[in-house]
DNA sequence: GCTTTGATGGTACGAACGTATCACTAACGC
DNA sequence: GCGTTAGTGATACGTTCGTACCATCAAAGC
C-alpha cells in the first residue's frame, strides 16, 4: 500500500470545497473540475474519493447538516439559560443569513433545494425529514412556553411553529435575493417572536 | 416577404413552452432544444424569435409576471367586495400553490429565483422590484385596515407585511418540497391572517 | 416575372460536463 | 526484495449545451 492517507479527512476537504463553491458561485457551478480546483487536488482525486457526483453531493449535504446543527446549538447556548424562548429564538435566528456563516449555509441549502427539482431521486436517498424535525421541535417548545405562561394558551402551536419556520425561510430567501439585508430580516423575525412570546394583554 | 407571421404570438407560444417545462421538469431542464420540442417547433425557430437564451428567459419571465398578476386580480375579484382584507387574502393565497396553476407559477418562479444565483447579471436586466411592490401594497392595505378598525392599530404594518410575504413564500417552498400539501399551507396562512384581522380582544 | 427579403429547416462547431481508462508511484506483507 | 495494492496523474470518450452557418421556400415590390 502507498501513502496511507486519511480518507475521511480528504473527503471533508473535498466536500467543504463543494460547499464553498455552492455558497459563492452557486451549487450548479460546482462541477467535478471546479470542486477539484477549489480543493487543490486533481479531478481524478475527486473521482477516487467519491465514485460519482451524486455521492459527492450527498456527502457534502451531510456535512452541511452537521454545520447547521452545530451553529444552532452554539446559538442557543450563547443566549444563556435554556428556555423555550431561547431555543426558538436561537434556532430560527441561526437559520437566518445574518452573518457570513449564515449566508453560506443558506446559500448552500438553497442550492440543494433547487437541485431536488431536477433530480427528485436525490432527495429520496437522503432523509428529507430535517425540516419536519425542526418544526416538531419548535412546536414542542411552544407548548412548553404555553405551560410556562409565556405564550397565549389559545394558540395552535403546530400551526404557529410551521408559520415561524416558513417565515424564517422566506426571510432568508429575501436576503439571498438582495431584497433586504440580514439585520433587517432578523429585526422582522424578532418583532414577530416578541409579539408571540408576550402573554396576551387581557387587561388592556 | 414571406408568410407574414405574428411574431408576438410565436414568442408567446415558445415562452409558454419554456414555462411549462420550468414547472414540470424544472427551469434548468429548459434547454433551447427542449423548449423547441415542447413548443412543437424547430430549434432554429426558437433561435430566430429569441436571438439568445437569456432573451428567451427574460421574455418568459415577463409572461410569468403577467400570469401571476392576472391570477392575483382574479382571486381578489372572486372574494367579493374589495376590502383591505380581501386584497391581502386574495394576493397571498394567489401566490400559494393551492391548485395546479399556483403550483406551476410557484415552480417556475422558484426556478428563476435559483437561476439568479448563477447568473446575477440576469436579475439586473429585469426589474426585481416585484416583491418590493407587493410588500408595499400589502403594507398599504394593512394601514387601511387599521383605520377601519380591523387590525390592531399598534402593529407595525411594514414589518407585518414583510412577515406575511415571507411566510407565504416559505409556505410555498414547503409545498414544493413535498413537506405539506397546498391545502394545509393555505390553512396555515388563513390561521395567521384570521388572527391578524381580528381586532385585539381588549375585553377578554 | 424576377428579385428582394422574411421565415424556416438542417446541421456543424466549440465548450463543458460526468465518467472511464491507462499509466505510474510508493509503501506494506511476506 | 519484490510483488501486491492504495493513491495519484493525465487524458480520452460520449453527451449535451448554446450558438453559428448555410440552404430553401414563399410572399411582396417593381
Amino acid at each position: 500500500m502507498p501513502k496511507r492517507v486519511d480518507h475521511e479527512q480528504r473527503r471533508r476537504q473535498i466536500g467543504d470545497a463543494l460547499l464553498r463553491i455552492a455558497s459563492s458561485r452557486g451549487l450548479q457551478s460546482a462541477s467535478m473540475r471546479e470542486v477539484a480546483a477549489e480543493a487543490g487536488v486533481s479531478l481524478r482525486l475527486v473521482q477516487y474519493y467519491f465514485h460519482t457526483k451524486d455521492e459527492l453531493l450527498l456527502t457534502a449535504l451531510g456535512y452541511l447538516g452537521e454545520q447547521l446543527a452545530a451553529r444552532v446549538e452554539a446559538r442557543i447556548r450563547a443566549l444563556g439559560p435554556v428556555t423555550p424562548r431561547t431555543v426558538v429564538v436561537g434556532t430560527l435566528s441561526a437559520v437566518l443569513p445574518t452573518d457570513p456563516e449564515g449566508h453560506q449555509l443558506t446559500r448552500a441549502y438553497t442550492g440543494y433545494y433547487a437541485l431536488v427539482f431536477s433530480e427528485p431521486d436525490l432527495a429520496e436517498r437522503h432523509g428529507t425529514a430535517y425540516p419536519d424535525k425542526l418544526e416538531r421541535l419548535l412546536a414542542r417548545q411552544l407548548r412548553q412556553a404555553q405551560q410556562d405562561g409565556d405564550v397565549d394558551p389559545e394558540l395552535n402551536c403546530d400551526v404557529v411553529a410551521a408559520g415561524l419556520l416558513a417565515l424564517t425561510n422566506g426571510l432568508g430567501s429575501s436576503v439571498l435575493g438582495g431584497q433586504r439585508d440580514g439585520a433587517s430580516a432578523l429585526a422582522i423575525l424578532t418583532y414577530h417572536l416578541d409579539r408571540l412570546f408576550t402573554p396576551p394583554a387581557r387587561t388592556g
